[in-house]
Parts: structure tokens; C-alpha cells; sequence
DNA sequence: ATCCTTGCAAAGACTTTGCAGCGTA
DNA sequence: TACGCTGCAAAGTCTTTGCAAGGAT
């Protein structure tokens, strides 16, 4: 009964042996939309969603969509939605969760996560893999504009 | 810190006044739609689309999300998401999560939810108003299948 | 040279909106 | 009667797919 994701540090693996062969022993070409794909969530640090990384990188939104999908596939992004109707995209590292500005959007990532404190007991099911636990909430930006 | 969803028990307020008088304590006019609506989530007893909901009553699609939507509003129902790209309706009780099969899609209910011992520390958020917390597996039916 | 990848356009899935007619209060 | 609700159709948003041209190995 333990989150099985992958762990895989972007930074660290990029630091040894770099972008292009990162994406060669995944199988994948590389190109300069994987290396702006790749560029733009490094940068921006919280999820993002495709439409999101089209308008950072001037790539196309379904070469984006195909991208994101080949990098979840090999393990290098993960895929999560909140809310919204979008899918958010990130660069996969330890594992974690997030709060979510109702206001503005704004996400943060939260690194504690207490799974064992909270996996339930079911009869029902053999065993569970993966969770997903998002927060939401009020940023300290937007409760000073509140009247 | 605390989750603010009011908690409405469903089945007790029908039991006490009935849906008709429900609906009209809410601004709602009852019509044989909304019924439906309620009746098929009731039954079910786990979280649908609307889609399903359309399936199962008959009604059109656009009067399931307006039905719904309205619901959500006077607090009478929950809307979710999971990894699926459809949103997820269930009649609101008890706060609670979700463990949900990876393989059939089967629903089930967690009642415990240990919010107190998971809730984060942030120093970006003023407060949190609410979280979502599903759990993803494989049920014991689907175990059987795997060869 | 080969086969993967891209961009554009079209289609697909899910949800929302407009509008005329119907039904509830 | 008045106004909210419904069904049908059309539009909107997000994502996927088809295909020919382009690019990496």
C-alpha cells in the first residue's frame, strides 16, 4: 500500500548528462519543442496547463498535447486536474500535493504528505496505488483585496 | 482550518418534508426532471456523470447540467473531478473521499477523512477552505480478471 | 534514407448558451 | 398569469486525430 510514482529528479538527471540524451534514452527524438516544453515547466515551477506552455513557447497546442503526453508516458511530467476543466502538467519529482489560490489560481506545492496516516481500510478493493490530495484556499496576495 | 461544507443529510430532510417542499425551501420549482435527477443519484448511491444521469432518467443533457449546476449552487449536491475529463456529481452528505478502480471505474466511499492530520503549513496561504483527496487502485472484482 | 515529429485543420468529447414553448406556483 | 424550466439546436472549450511536410538519427 505505497504510492508507486517513479521518482526521478529532472534537475539532477539533466545536470549529468543533459537534455538531449535524457530524451534519447527515453526513446524520444530530441527536438526544439521537447527542449521548450521542458524549458517552460522547469521555469515556471508550478503546474501548468497546455494552453499555458503554447503561450510561453510559440509551439503548436496539439504538438504540445502529443509532448506532454509522450513525457507522462516515459514518467518525465505528471498529469492532474483540479477543479478546473484543464488539465494541469508538471515536471514529476518527489512526490507531493498542492494548494490552490481560489482567486487567482496560484498553486503551490506542498512536500509533506502523511499517506500512511490516511489510507483507508476497504473491503472492497485489493489495493490502492496512487492518491491525489489537493487543497484549497485564499493566497495571502488576495485576502489583503478583499474589501 | 477546518472544512466549511454544510452538511446536509439528504435522505432525512426528504423523509422529514418531502422532495416537493425541498426543492421550493431552496428557490427551486419541483418538476418531475429534477426528480429524476435526484432519484437516479440517490439510487445509485455512488458519484455520476450526467451522462449517466441522462442514461438512467431520460432526461435531456443540457437540462441535466442546468439541474445540476443548480443543485450544486443551493448546496444540495457535490461536484468533482477524478482523472477522467467528465465531472462527477453526488448527492452531498458527510464530508468523505473516494477510492475509485482503476480498471472499471467502481465508486466507492471512504468516510474517514483525518483532514487534521494532513492539513499543510503554508506561509503563502491566509487559510484553507477545503480539500479533495481520492484514492486510485484496483478492486477486488478486477483483481480476479488479471490473468 | 528512414521513421519520428511537427503544424495545420478537422473532428471528437464534454459543457454551456439561446430561444421558443411548456409547466409550476 | 408570470416566470422559471425544459428540450432542441447551436456554440464554446478543451483535447485528440489525420495527413503531408519537415527534421533527427
Amino acid at each position: 500500500m505505497k504510492a508507486i510514482k517513479t521518482k526521478l529528479n529532472f534537475s539532477k538527471l539533466v545536470e549529468v548528462q543533459g537534455i538531449a540524451v535524457l530524451l534519447n534514452n527515453l526513446g524520444l527524438k530530441s527536438t526544439k519543442q521537447r527542449f521548450a516544453v521542458l524549458s517552460a515547466l522547469h521555469k515556471h515551477k508550478s503546474p501548468m496547463t497546455a494552453e499555458k506552455i503554447v503561450a510561453k513557447t510559440g509551439i503548436d497546442l496539439a504538438t504540445a498535447y502529443r509532448t506532454l503526453e509522450s513525457f507522462e508516458k516515459a514518467g518525465l511530467v505528471d498529469k492532474f486536474n483540479l477543479k478546473d476543466s484543464s488539465f494541469f502538467y508538471e515536471i514529476r519529482n518527489e512526490h507531493h500535493h498542492h494548494i490552490v489560490c481560489d482567486k487567482c489560481g496560484f498553486i503551490e506545492e506542498i512536500e509533506t504528505c502523511n499517506f500512511e496516516k490516511m489510507t483507508p481500510n476497504s473491503k472492497k478493493f485489493s489495493f490502492i496505488s496512487e492518491h491525489s490530495l489537493e487543497f484549497f484556499g485564499i493566497c495571502k496576495n488576495c485576502v489583503k483585496k478583499i474589501p
